[in-house]
DNA sequence: TCCAAATCGGTAGCATTACTACATCAATGA
DNA sequence: TCATTGATGTAGTAATGCTACCGATTTGGA
């Protein structure tokens, strides 16, 4: 569940509730202004949250630190994602050069978020499942159908036919078509969408294993899938927001791809190898279409 | 060009050749074990490199910080991101954790490497085009095919009607459909895909403005576009690591569109919320299919 | 080839900063 | 009310980072 590096300020409001009352103010100034407290000098921080110097030491080994040097480093580091996950909201007012800064950030704080969260056991179920499968059918609408595309597209690696039906219907028909060998990928970031649970369902009654991919642990889709891959996201309560999920959900597809692939081994690679030259010949081959 | 978290490492890498003979030794050991290095006191990294303290100190200046102190934090920062930049690649040996690792760092590297090399004057004449563009065609094939189309599905975003044609043929009859007015997003990360560059040629031909997105300045299809948007990626030789441009194009969307949306503002933003309500009835919905 | 100039690198001392031992104060329960 | 425990501050100490200065090395020109 924790990567090493493992993100301070969430640590500390994660604690906060359960430090001494000086060592909370220390942590208030923190989290408020933590771009000033990371250049700031242990005598300057004592004296912005009102307390004494030994007080913060205190309050760095309370929050995991080897004292304030360490705790400024972890800081600093913390803050390279973290930096503007408090006010990522993008408002009417923001020139352009704050949309590209918030938007950037908000996706890397996303999928940095995605990484330290992301159960690698139940990757490496799904790792199984899909090395040993005979087909497999990526299911998703809007957002995540882009994703069920790429997945598709990305056949090759998984080294078996995939196949990713948009179309309600046909997504129906292909769920109804497969049986036992077969292997279903869900992929809803709710985890409510009606037609991929139904979908799913049915797969898996016709003997598929399915695996699903969504945002939060039990959601619906959870109770039809053989393996959750959950991948957590942080809240996006606006409007303007883009939906971050699907990068997430990318790159969860390409450590499958990968993995499923380095699986295979040997006589696999050298036909991908010249899969690839073959790709570059044709996009600048000069064929009229 | 630069965003203000400059990466540290990088400027190192930059600078090294044109630094003492001494610091150059110093820069040596930082880039060679980073992560040590960060956690080093002021003399421990003077003899860890062979040289004395105040030659590090002057090494720290030269790279453009304010003091030991101030190099250690930025050094911390800038390793959030480039951790593993230097051994990306992926062996057939790596377990599943470092997979997972190495992908997810590659592409939070590669995203902030695209963040600080953005041209945002490109994107601010992209906008404005867009913003005032009667119709949108997204072209791109493979992995910019799904940029292409996650661009299509954000049209709600753009205000106005938006194709992303995927087949060839399709591609350059719509092209040939275009005219003053219309616009096309051409999405390729080479800039070298043949069709790609004719059906881009064709449209601004009819009078549409083109705007591109591709991953180096200079390529062929820069020539074809009013506005080039260039998306720099770390350099991609290995054959396991999947096409990471993908994940930093679609950010990349993801401005423009918020961009563009915002522009409009007002009652267009009204609709959005709407919209954005009733897709959430339409998935929870029961309706059986 | 030699000398002058300039740059580079190191020694030593200083100022700052982080840390620790101890004392005081406040809070809590008997 | 008093004793006990825990929290907080004071003062002193060790370390770390920084600067002034001096010697060494290199470089360019006569």
């Amino acid at each position: 569940m924790n990567a090493p590096g493992d993100n301070l300020l969430e640590q500390i409001v994660r604690l906060k509730s359960e430090l001494r009352k000086s060592d909370q103010r220390v942590a208030e100034v923190v989290l408020a202004r933590p771009q000033e407290a990371v250049d700031m000098t242990l005598a300057t921080l004592a004296t912005a949250a009102g307390v004494s110097e030994p007080t913060v030491i205190r309050f760095c080994t309370a929050v995991g630190c080897d004292g304030y040097r360490d705790f400024r480093t972890k800081l600093a580091r913390s803050l390279a994602f973290a930096r503007s996950t408090s006010h990522t909201a993008i408002s009417a007012g923001d020139d352009l050069g704050k949309i590209v800064t918030k938007i950037f950030d908000y996706n890397l704080s996303n999928l940095h978020w995605a990484q330290t969260h992301l159960d690698s056991r139940q990757v490496a179920a799904a790792v199984d499942v899909l090395a040993g499968a005979r087909r497999i059918e990526f299911f998703g609408f809007g957002a995540s159908g882009i994703v069920a595309l790429d997945a598709q597209q990305k056949f090759p690696l998984f080294g078996v036919p995939c196949g990713a039906p948009l179309d309600p219907h046909q997504m129906f028909m292909t769920a109804e078509m497969l049986g036992t060998g077969d292997v279903v990928v869900a992929i809803s970031n709710t985890g409510h969408t009606v037609q991929i649970l139904q979908a799913t369902e049915v797969a898996r009654n016709r003997g598929a294993r399915t695996i699903g991919i969504t945002g939060a642990a039990g959601t619906e889709l959870t109770k039809h899938c053989d393996i959750a891959l959950i991948v957590e996201t942080l809240e996006n309560t606006d409007i303007y927001t883009p939906t971050v999920s699907r990068l997430s959900h990318l790159v969860l597809i390409d450590i499958l791809s990968t993995a499923v692939s380095l699986r295979r081994g040997g006589p696999h690679h050298d036909r991908l190898a010249e899969m690839k030259q073959g790709l570059a010949r044709l996009r600048t081959s000069d064929t009229q279409i």
